[in-house]
DNA sequence: TCTGGGGTCCTAGGACCC
DNA sequence: TCTGGGGTCCTAGGACCC
């Protein structure tokens, strides 16, 4: 309700985002594991080489979060209830939860695992939000929490606002008095790089950033980039809902060795058996792979990319096989390696 | 903080063509 | 020949997101 007192029926963007979804997922089949520090990533071994994919709310209280190694976590919470990253389980109750939202009169948009883009017209998005929330609760026993907007970023942004298990509007009515202040890292797209230079150029924060000049930007970020920077800081964003589905451009496989690679023998098995691993994700997907891409990290953390056009677009694993070793051939082999990838464009 | 894995999009230089 | 202008493809790298 509006304070004219009239209803408006409007199209709105919501923003659906599960709470610690990977670690909610984990403790709901161990229920034992309610109310402690949980961490998940990689093969649950603390030692290992790997980052957290998701930490509890418990675990963050230790300044764990994710993308932080594992070991540096178990140095700040021994305690902590280190679980392997399981991903089929949590397609899973992923695949669960956005049948759910599409159950509800709304158009879903699938952003990620755990994430959606909900576009629906109504005189009360608050109402719809709960809606969501509580249909997610009751088909799913996982908590969410929903931004709404007048676009695509308000809503994304709303939510962070509302989590966890919250609902918050963001929209041009009070985006001034929410964002101005923040500093741009606080907008979507805007990471920590681009941050540094804004605030070389003396832009720390979105008021700033909206008063900017576009050419100024330009000249530092590129013709789209730069003048996109702003236009975010000014809150404007996509309004367009769409429900196709999604399909990949690229697939790609990588591993993180334990131990770094010296031996040339074992480096050309490993990018064989991951060209192999793309070949069977390209030969799923029906469409053949244009273009094959290698990716290595050499020690001590370097990290290059070689790629090549095929002849011909192909899925047959032993072409994909023999461009990886093409490209992979086409690096210079100086250092230990700690990482390899293939990858194939379509 | 000795830094995963799977993706997307943008930029920019050089090749090549008309 | 001292040197155009535009378009597209290829390649490498940067940055960001979940």
């Amino acid at each position: 309700m509006t304070h004219t007192g009239r209803v408006s029926i409007r199209d709105w963007v919501l923003h659906v985002d599960l709470d610690q979804f990977i670690a909610a997922v984990e403790v709901a089949r161990r229920p034992e594991l309610r109310g402690r520090p949980v961490v998940v990533g990689g093969n649950g071994d603390p030692t290992e080489r790997a980052v957290v994919a998701t930490a509890t709310y418990e675990a963050r209280e230790f300044g764990i979060h994710s993308g932080m190694p594992l070991r540096t976590a178990a140095k700040r919470c021994p305690d902590a209830v280190f679980l392997p990253s399981d991903p089929p389980a949590y397609e899973a109750v992923s695949e669960q939860v956005m049948t759910t939202l599409r159950e509800l009169p709304v158009v879903v948009e699938v952003i990620g695992w755990d994430e959606a883009f909900l576009g629906a017209r109504t005189d009360d998005p608050e109402a719809l939000a709960q809606d969501v929330r509580r249909a997610v609760a009751e088909e799913t026993g996982l908590s969410c929490s929903v931004g709404i907007g007048d676009n695509k970023l308000r809503a994304k942004l709303a939510t962070g606002f509302g989590k966890p298990a919250g609902i918050y509007r963001l929209t041009k009515d009070n985006w001034v008095a929410v964002m101005a202040d923040r500093p741009v890292d606080a907008l979507w797209g805007i990471g920590p790089r681009t941050t540094k230079k804004l605030n070389e150029m003396g832009l720390t924060t979105v008021a700033a950033l909206a008063r900017a000049d576009p050419a100024d930007l330009a000249a530092r970020f590129g013709p789209n980039m730069g003048p996109w920077y702003r236009t975010l800081a000014l809150g404007a964003g996509d309004t367009h809902v769409e429900a196709t589905p999604y399909v990949a451009k690229s697939r790609s496989r990588e591993v993180t060795f334990q131990e770094n690679l010296t031996d040339r023998s074992e480096i050309d098995a490993q990018v064989m058996a991951l060209a192999r691993r793309v070949a069977q994700d390209v030969a799923d997907e029906g469409r053949p792979a244009a273009r094959i891409a290698v990716k290595v990290r050499f020690a001590p953390f370097i990290t290059l990319t070689r790629s090549m056009t095929l002849p011909e677009a192909t899925s047959d694993a032993d072409e994909i096989e023999r461009a990886a070793l093409e490209v992979l051939d086409r690096f210079e082999h100086t250092r230990p390696i700690r990482l390899l990838g293939v990858r194939a464009e379509f």
